[in-house]
DNA sequence: TTACTTTACGAACGGTCGTGCTATTTGTCA
DNA sequence: TGACAAATAGCACGACCGTTCGTAAAGTAA
C-alpha cells in the first residue's frame, strides 16, 4: 500500500517530490511511522523504483509473451509500453523515465538500479527482435540494439508529444514511426 | 553571471534543485540579494528556462543556418543538437529537457515558456524539412510533422544512452537512426 | 495469561526552504 | 559634494526536510 502510494505520488511529480512527509501525509501514516518501514528515504525511493520497474515487466512483458514470438511479440511490447503507465495507474507519466532524468548524473544505489532496469528492458527488447530475426521476419544482419535503441527513442518522444505537448495525435506519431522502423528494418540489405 | 550559474545548476541536478540558497552559494551572493533581484523563485527559473532557450536557438539553429537549406541544413540542425550542451558549457545534460519532465504535470508560467521551446523547436526543425522538400531532396508530400516527432525521440534516446547508461555508441547510434529516417523519408512512395 | 516482536505514534533535533523586513553599501547624475 | 537610485547584506519568520528517540498499541506464540 504504501509503495502503490509512493509510485503514485513519483508519477504525478517526480522522485524529488517523494519525501517521507508527503507519503505520511498520502498514507495516512506518521512521519515516523513511516520511515520505520524503510530506515532512510534513499532506502523508500530504491523500493519505489524497483517497485516500478517489476510492475513495468508485469505489464509490459510478460502479456507480449501470449503473442506469437517475433514481429507479433514485438508489436504487442510496444504497444504496452505506449499504454503501461495507464495500464498501471500511474496517471501522471512514467516514474522510471522521470527518475532516469532526475538521477542521471548523482551516482549512488538509486542510479545504479534505474541502470539496470533500462539495461533489462534493453536486452528484453533486443531478444524478442532477435527471436523475430530468427523466424525469418526480419534480415539476418539486422543490428537488434539499434532497432532497440531506436525504439526507446519513439516511446521517448511519444511521452514528450502527449504529456507536455497534450498532442491527441501522439500515440498516432508513435505507431506510424514504429512501423516505419520495422519495415525499413525488413528491407534492408 | 546569475543566469550563467543558474543554468549549471540545472544541467548538473534539475530545476528542483534550482533553489534561491544553492545558487547564492554558488554564485557569492546573499540569500536575499540574489533573491531581490527576481522577487520570487518562480521568476528565477523562467528567466533560466528562457535564456536556455536562447541558448539553444544560438547554439542549434543560428549556425545551421550557415549549411544550405535542405538535407544539409537539416543534417546541421540535428549534428548541433546533439552536441549543443557541449558547446554551451552545460555538461551535465539539456537542462530544458529535464524541465520538461519535471514540469510537464504541473500548470503555470514555467510550463508554458517549455511548451512554447519545444513548440517552437518543433516548428523550426518543420520549417527545415520542409526547404528539403521544396529543393527536391524530399519527395513531395513528406510528413515533415512525423519526421520532426522521430527526429526528437532520436535525440531523447540520445541523451539516455550517454548519461545514465553511459554508452560510449550513443552519438553513434544516434547518427545512424536519423541517416535512416532521412533516407527511408527519401525513398517513400 | 505472559513474554516478546512488530508496528505505529508524538515530540523534538538541526537544517534548508522561500520570503519579508530593515540596513548598508555601491553607483550615478546634478 | 550631495541627493538619490540600485544593488547587496543581515536577520528573522514559519514551513517542511530527514532523522532519532522514547513510548504505546497490536499481534503472536508459549
Amino acid at each position: 500500500m504504501i509503495l502503490d502510494a509512493a509510485l503514485a505520488q513519483a508519477s504525478e511529480s517526480g522522485f524529488e517530490s517523494l519525501t517521507i512527509g508527503t507519503l505520511a501525509a498520502r498514507t495516512g501514516l506518521s512521519k515516523s511511522g513511516l520511515f520505520a518501514h524503510f530506515g532512510s528515504r534513499e532506502e523508500l525511493q530504491i523500493a519505489a523504483i524497483d517497485r516500478a520497474a517489476n510492475l513495468f515487466a508485469e505489464t509490459v512483458f510478460a502479456p507480449a509473451l501470449q503473442a506469437r514470438r517475433g514481429l507479433p511479440r514485438v508489436r504487442a511490447i510496444f504497444e504496452h509500453w505506449l499504454q503501461w503507465t495507464d495500464d498501471s495507474g500511474l496517471a501522471y507519466g512514467c516514474p522510471l523515465h522521470a527518475a532516469a532524468i532526475e538521477f542521471d548524473d548523482k551516482p549512488g544505489p538509486i542510479r545504479e538500479h534505474l541502470v539496470a532496469h533500462f539495461d533489462r528492458l534493453q536486452r528484453n527488447l533486443e531478444r524478442a527482435l532477435t527471436l523475430a530475426i530468427e523466424e525469418g521476419q526480419l534480415p539476418v544482419g539486422t543490428d537488434a540494439a539499434q532497432l532497440a535503441f531506436e525504439a526507446l527513442g519513439i516511446v521517448f518522444a511519444y511521452y514528450h508529444s502527449t504529456r507536455l505537448l497534450r498532442r491527441a495525435d501522439a500515440a498516432t506519431r508513435a505507431r506510424t514511426a514504429f512501423d516505419r522502423l520495422l519495415s525499413a528494418a525488413g528491407t534492408a540489405a
